[in-house]
RNA sequence: GCUGGGGUGGUGGAACUGGUAUACACGAGGGACUUAAAAUCCCUUGCUCGCAAGGGCUUGCGGGUUCGACUCCCGCCCCCAGCACCA
């Protein structure tokens, strides 16, 4: 019989189906794991190829565990509500409501036929009534947790489409589906105070403790500190580490008080505008300051009298930052002078307040003190409007490290003094040449009883020869630099002054410089992209000629009594200095909840007239606003016909009375319920609480079942989500937690993030048609070889590239498999001659642990490729080989190709299996390896000469020193190449080599 | 621009803790079987000089450390992903 994956891949699902050879048992299982894979959504194109990659990655791992002997819980779902599905219904026309069910149908159908050992029982939709109400509920309880409110804010709008879109439907400034330029509009929005949990998120990652906060919101994460403590951190892909801590955006700063003088309008009243900075240390440097729009339109409001351009300037700021999206790249900076001074508090300058756009509202307060020495953003609105630019941090060039002069013994301390020369007609610079690879600028010690001027113009005339110097400009007061001077082996610390030298003509003297070095004339890009021009000099030069300010840390000058501080001491030192507070942002903006969309479950609100006049509400801040009670729950999401999103800023349930008209809970009144539902990202914030509890009808979550199963154990999915997704799921466990009703505040223990398929090296996209659809491909090959391609591209974690040819490799090896496999039954070769035994055994179980460490690894491309050595090994033996062999090799294959495996060990045991005594392979345990077989007697040792390989021999394993010298030498090969001449010394390297040294 | 990840044969990709670079597979070339093709099986396959024995070169580029570097250090270039006026 041929290897037909047609009539096996079937047979074999339905037996395990019936078998429920996948389905735990939830109350009692004794070695729970929870093996999670991203929630997919359902799209147009059915069950993408790569969706497919990652769900038989997740149960490659899932079925290893199983065999391994825990209780694997490997749940499946659609997360079909929500813009996506809605859009696709908007696009081919179809009511989402109707085309759910039948996207449903093909999703299943399609994960079915992959093989993968789900545990179907537990199913759920997140459309279903079942689910949504508990989302509902989830919301109310966020609510009543004071996390839930409203504000208005601009969110994007589409023109052409007359619809809200969601960040992710806008590719750089245009709508996804129609490409037009797409605007923002106000509307008042629900939000989750997801901020009040930033502290908690960030510090949950690497799991230190939270570190002094003198200033953050202590009240939400009042109770946390005291919950669970997760000490280790989170066992997730770096990655996504560093992508959450990004996005959540710490940054630690100080909050520091301008006085304003005379704003016209309030003579009489003092007047303080506070900004915050990271950089406390540039304090002395900032001329001038800068607010945005907003904050500008908030002064008008409350007083503040100015001249109607600024007025038109902040109208037309503010009007331009509600239509556009983002500007392309930041450039383009506008900005008005408003008139109004502040006093600089550390040197008391006076300096003006600037009106721009560049100052977001959202951030901080709205206003910063612009430092355009130390700053691009603020350097380039100096440069445009022409304000002043004073430096007061001097860079320090490290190697160590370090950012501050610190003392040491072995530093060589001295004052030197580098000097930039012009050219006297052209726009160059003259370099000199240290060594072959090594240039920089001209410069040097300064010399007993020399000021650094004479330093500077000596050295000129030294290292260059050129006499007629004029001397322009002093550019820094201070440099320090810390170098390792290699050969010496010591440190050298240099305080530098730099001076920039122009030539007044081409007269020059012969180079009196013993080390007579060699100089040219160099373009300042030549220079600032020489990888051999000192990195230390030319920091200097691209400071000042370069022109670019500094942002780095350094030395203070200019600053007072801070002067030849360290930047980083100052930051603390200067803040205190003015009486300012330390203080901590986050980027991270709260969860903008509402969706005016259709298809999604309503927010569960409702809100009454009445009690909003009489200041009646659940939450104080909200008045008016009722949950609806738990009993009415779900908020069914009506049919609505007409369900398009419609241009009037509010969801398309707003149009039907039926469902809008409700009775308030509180007086009974007349009231309206929200119209607006929640976005698709809360239905996927908790899913992962449904899937042991699906079963529950009281809550959303039974309690012991999420004891038992919960955190999710092994959670694998893109790193697309590795920011929302995955934050919003650890928020809402940390309130649940909080509300003590999870035992946990972190939901997946381990995450995983896996890699991008291509196709032909190409990104897969419709536009390009390249989108590989699994179907055809396990028509073609079967779902073994699909699985096992898509394991054998790359590892896990990486992408891979997906190539038709490259799957023949996998047939093939599958249908040597089976014929292999099929002679054994026939020979039935329980006692085989075993001329071979301990080869064959050493390569077993070599291959038992490679195969285990690569799958706990996910690397499950190398795993595979053990597999195919050790059958090239049988094949080789075939007389050697015991059918027990043959069902080690067949339960290591097993979670890759779980049917075939099947079929052949159901063979191996018996010529006709039964039904009723079935036993799946796939709940045998997982072969062990024992380290005595994988030991071999002797092992190859390498000859090298000089690092180069001329010899190799076989020697014992347990050989010594000595002994393997002394073969080595005794090689022909090895004494003609020494050729009786001594050597310097010999190397070995036990289990390795032999190297000798000449 | 910033933050990650990466750059190894014609291709996908291997390589322990610094110790035999190119495992495994695809593709290609040659051969066997066949009337023929497909499938299958066997051999060759990093580049290069050489009739051969044998030599030289090679992990994006340039330096360095080391007996020895894909691996560690410094600088640069390129690709991918995410973020982007966050002070």
């Amino acid at each position: 019989m041929r290897y037909n994956p047609k009539q096996i891949e079937k047979k074999w699902q339905k037996v395990w189906l019936k078998k429920g050879v996948y389905e735990p048992d939830l109350k009692r299982a004794k070695k729970p794991f929870y093996n999670l894979m991203m929630f997919p959504y359902p799209s147009a194109e059915g069950l993408h190829i790569g969706s497919v990659r990652t769900f038989t990655g997740v149960d490659i791992y899932g079925r290893f565990k199983r065999m391994l002997g825990f209780d694997v819980f490997e749940p499946i779902g659609l997360d079909g509500f929500g813009i996506h599905s809605e859009n696709y219904a908007l696009k081919i026309g179809k009511h989402p409501m109707k085309l759910a069910k039948i996207t449903e149908k093909n999703f299943y159908r399609q994960l079915a036929e992959i093989g993968n050992g789900f545990s179907w029982k537990e199913h759920f939709e997140t459309y279903d009534q079942e689910y949504y109400k508990w989302t509902q509920w989830v919301f109310i309880q966020l609510f009543k947790r004071g996390l839930a409110y409203r504000k208005k804010q601009a969110v994007n709008w589409c023109p052409s489409c007359l619809t809200v879109l969601a960040d992710e439907q806008v590719v750089s400034g245009e709508c996804e589906r129609c490409g037009a330029k797409v605007t923002k509009k106000e509307l008042e929005q629900w939000f989750f105070r997801i901020t009040k949990y930033a502290e908690r998120l960030l510090n949950n990652i690497d799991g230190s403790p939270s570190t002094q906060n003198p200033t953050a919101d202590a009240d939400a994460t009042g109770q946390a500190s005291s919950g669970t403590k997760n000490l280790k951190g989170l066992d997730w892909s770096e990655n996504i580490k560093i992508a959450q801590r990004n996005w959540i955006g710490r940054s630690e700063g100080a909050a520091i008080k301008f006085e304003l003088i005379d704003v016209p309008g309030q003579p009489d009243k003092k007047h303080a505008v506070e900004i915050f900075t990271t950089r406390p240390d540039t304090l002395f440097g900032a001329t001038f300051l800068v607010i945005s729009p907003e904050l500008a339109k908030f002064w008008l409001e409350i007083g503040w009298e100015a001249p109607e351009g600024i007025r038109n300037y902040i109208d037309e700021a503010l009007k331009r930052r509600i239509l556009e999206k983002r500007d392309r790249d930041g450039k383009d900076k506008t900005g008005i002078e408003s008139g109004i001074f502040a006093l600089n508090p550390a040197n008391k300058e006076k300096i003006p307040v600037w009106i721009s756009d560049y100052v977001l509202a959202g951030y901080g307060t709205g206003a910063i003190m612009a430092v355009p020495a130390h700053d691009e953003r603020d350097f380039e609105f100096a440069n445009k409007f022409g304000l002043p630019i004073k430096q007061v941090v001097a860079p320090y060039m490290v190697v160590d490290g370090t950012d501050a002069p610190r003392s040491s013994n072995n530093i060589v301390r001295f004052n030197a003094a580098t000097v930039i020369i012009k050219h006297w007609a052209k726009d160059l610079y003259y370099v000199v040449d240290f060594s072959e690879h090594h240039r920089g600028l001209v410069g040097g010690h300064i010399e007993e009883g020399e000021t650094s001027e004479q330093t500077a113009l000596r050295e000129t005339r030294e290292e260059s020869g050129y006499t007629d110097i004029k001397f322009i400009s002093l550019v820094l007061e201070h440099a320090y630099s810390r170098g390792y001077k290699t050969r010496k082996s010591r440190e050298e610390e240099c305080h530098d002054s730099v001076f920039a030298i122009i030539l007044g003509s081409e007269a020059r003297v012969d180079i009196v410089d013993r080390e007579t070095k060699k100089g040219q004339w160099k373009t300042k890009e030549d220079i600032l992209n020489d990888a051999q021009f000192s990195n230390h000099h030319k920091e200097f030069f691209s400071l000042y000629i370069g022109h670019k300010p500094f942002t780095g840390s350094g030395v203070q000058v200019n600053s007072g009594k801070f002067d030849r501080m360290g930047s980083e001491e100052a930051k603390r030192a200067i803040t205190e200095f003015v009486g300012g507070k330390r203080k901590i942002q986050y980027h991270l903006r709260d969860w903008l909840i509402s969706r005016q969309r259709y298809w999604g479950p309503p927010i569960p609100m409702i809100f009454c007239e009445v009690c909003y006049g009489a200041g009646r509400g659940e939450q104080k801040e909200m008045p008016g606003w009722h949950t609806v009670p738990e009993q009415d729950l779900p908020v069914k999401l009506p049919f609505v016909k007409d369900f398009r999103p419609k241009g009037t800023g509010t969801s398309p349930l707003a149009e039907a009375s039926i469902f809008s008209k409700v009775k308030c809970p509180a007086c009974k009144k007349t009231a309206r319920r929200e119209t607006d539902v929640s976005d698709t990202f809360l239905d996927s914030a908790w899913y992962y609480l449904r899937y042991p509890s699906v079963n529950e009808k009281k809550a959303a979550w039974n309690k012991e079942i999420t004891k038992k199963w919960l955190p999710v154990d092994m959670y694998i999915g893109g790193a697309e989500h590795s920011v929302l997704h995955l934050l919003y799921s650890r928020f809402i466990a940390m309130v649940f937690c909080d509300a003590k009703v999870l035992p946990f505040e972190e939901p997946f223990t381990t995450f995983r993030a896996h890699g991008l398929i291509t196709k032909d090296g190409a990104k897969m996209s419709k536009s390009k048609g390249n989108v590989v659809s699994p179907d055809e491909y396990i028509r073609a090959y079967g779902a073994d070889a699909v699985r096992m391609y898509l394991a054998f591209l790359a590892p896990l974690p990486e992408g891979g590239d997906f190539r038709d040819e490259g799957i023949r490799g996998i047939t093939r090896f599958l249908d040597r498999v089976w014929k292999f496999t099929n002679e054994k039954i026939k020979i039935k070769n329980e006692k085989p001659q075993r001329k071979k035994k301990n080869e064959i055994q050493s390569a077993v179980h070599k291959t038992i642990k490679k195969v285990t460490g690569d799958v706990e690894a996910l690397q499950y491309n190398t795993a595979i490729s053990a597999l195919m050595i050790l059958l090239n090994k049988f094949e080789e033996n075939t007389e050697e080989i015991s059918s027990e062999d043959c069902k080690v090799f067949l339960k290591l294959l097993a979670p890759f190709a779980p049917h075939i495996t099947e079929e052949l060990y159901q063979s191996l045991k018996s010529k006709s299996y039964k039904l009723k005594a079935f036993s799946s392979i796939h709940s045998e345990p997982w072969p062990k390896f024992n380290a005595k077989f994988i030991h071999e007697e002797t092992y190859e040792l390498v000859v090298q000469v000089n690092g180069k390989i001329r010899d190799k021999f076989e020697v014992a394993q347990n050989v010594s020193e000595k002994e393997a010298v002394d073969l080595t030498l005794a090689r022909e090969k090895v004494k003609l190449l020494l050729n009786s001449k001594p050597y310097k010394k010999i190397i070995f390297v036990p289990g390795r080599l032999v190297n000798i040294v000449l």
